[in-house]
DNA sequence: CCTGAGTTTGACCGGTTGGTCAAATCCGTG
DNA sequence: CACGGATTTGACCAACCGGTCAAACTCAGG
């Protein structure tokens, strides 16, 4: 019984909505993911989409609700590569082609990488349900399967979620650390032998013809 | 020229300075480390401190100037583990056990671990000085340890910084990634495992009986 | 128990921040 | 080109936040 009625989250309408919601959210990735939400200010979120503070409220009804709309947006896309680990494939070839697939990911978005990171560093205060429910239910299923690939022997037998976990940590540090990385290698684009030196890892890991 | 003249930070004087600082760093490591900066506030800091707001301010000029002091007072601690690893030692058993080390780091000093992680995703605004410098010098040093080890055959041939972000990246995921690696494991205590699982890890990526 | 340095705090200040609102402007459609 | 809904914004507000200050309190040494 106040503002103008802002549009519901539901259907997009118009093509200034779609523009304007996507202007948004890019800015709010941008934002988000370099102060985190607490150091996010939706002034600073506006400047970055070209569009004045009480114009993002008209959008979105809240900061948090830009933080919520973003992280589920973007939470696909992050699971994808894990999602595309085929059990029917083989095992050795499968996993190293997810390792490749979350480094790509870290070199080619390290800005939502970032963002995860400064969430669940801080304790995931806004995303504690989705990671026991959805994240949890696919890490459930891809651990079952690369358990079994481990009981035929196809790969040498470790903890499949600390597989995982170790799969998560080594890709996505070139991302949230980037300016460590970056800094102690002066000049040296990490990615350059990045992909070569987490192969072998992995590969020396996991080839069962080696004890 | 207003203030009743703060303490120094140069030597302790009083064992009421002694304590109430101490308290105020152990309160500050507290809440930056699960806020970070921007996140954390003075009050936040005072009330987990058990102090008042002003006094804080007695003790430390700014919010800044605690930060600052619990940062430069960890970093000895934090970097312990890597300058410990001996040139002189055995190439596998010294970097074993640096991995060994800094895993029980993250599990002894989980907010240490995530007061750095804040600070690096977010850029290091407040710490980039030291890490080109402080941090930089000791890593080239250690890579050349490992290099020369690598060059006598003692271990594989790897990247040695990528090695380095290798153990930093395994190790204290553990500890930054805490929520979501407890959740994901449901009850059971990521270090059981952990420990084995990395140790395998690099025994085999560095092992040279393997190709 | 007096004294002065050391310590503590309530009140306050200026700036920032998330969010509101009514009025103004824009824009597609008839 | 007129109209009504969609969009935009300047002004504003209350809460919060980092920091200041003068006054009050504590406490060790004489």
């Amino acid at each position: 019984m106040s503002q103008a009625q802002p549009p519901a989250d539901g259907p997009k309408k118009t093509r200034i909505q779609q523009k304007n919601r996507a202007a948004i959210l890019e800015a709010a990735l941008d934002v988000f993911s370099a102060h985190g939400f607490r150091g996010a200010t939706i002034d600073q979120i506006a400047r970055a989409a070209g569009l004045s503070k009480p114009n993002l409220l008209y959008y979105y009804p809240s900061k948090e609700a830009m933080f919520t709309t973003l992280m589920s947006n973007l939470l696909d896309t992050w699971l994808n590569p894990l999602r595309a680990m085929d059990p029917e494939g083989d095992p050795m070839a499968e996993i190293l082609a997810y390792v490749a697939r979350k480094l790509q990911m870290s070199r080619d978005y390290p800005r939502e990488s970032r963002l995860f990171a400064n969430e669940i560093v801080q304790g995931a205060p806004r995303m504690l349900e989705t990671l026991s429910t959805e994240l949890k239910e696919l890490v459930e299923a891809k651990s079952a399967v690369i358990q079994a690939w481990m009981d035929a022997g196809k790969i040498n037998q470790t903890h499949p979620k600390h597989l995982m976990f170790s799969i998560w940590a080594l890709t996505q540090h070139y991302a949230d650390f980037d300016v460590q990385v970056r800094t102690l290698m002066d000049g040296e684009d990490p990615y350059d032998a990045a992909p070569a030196h987490l192969e072998t890892l992995f590969r020396r890991l996991l080839d069962p013809a080696q004890s």
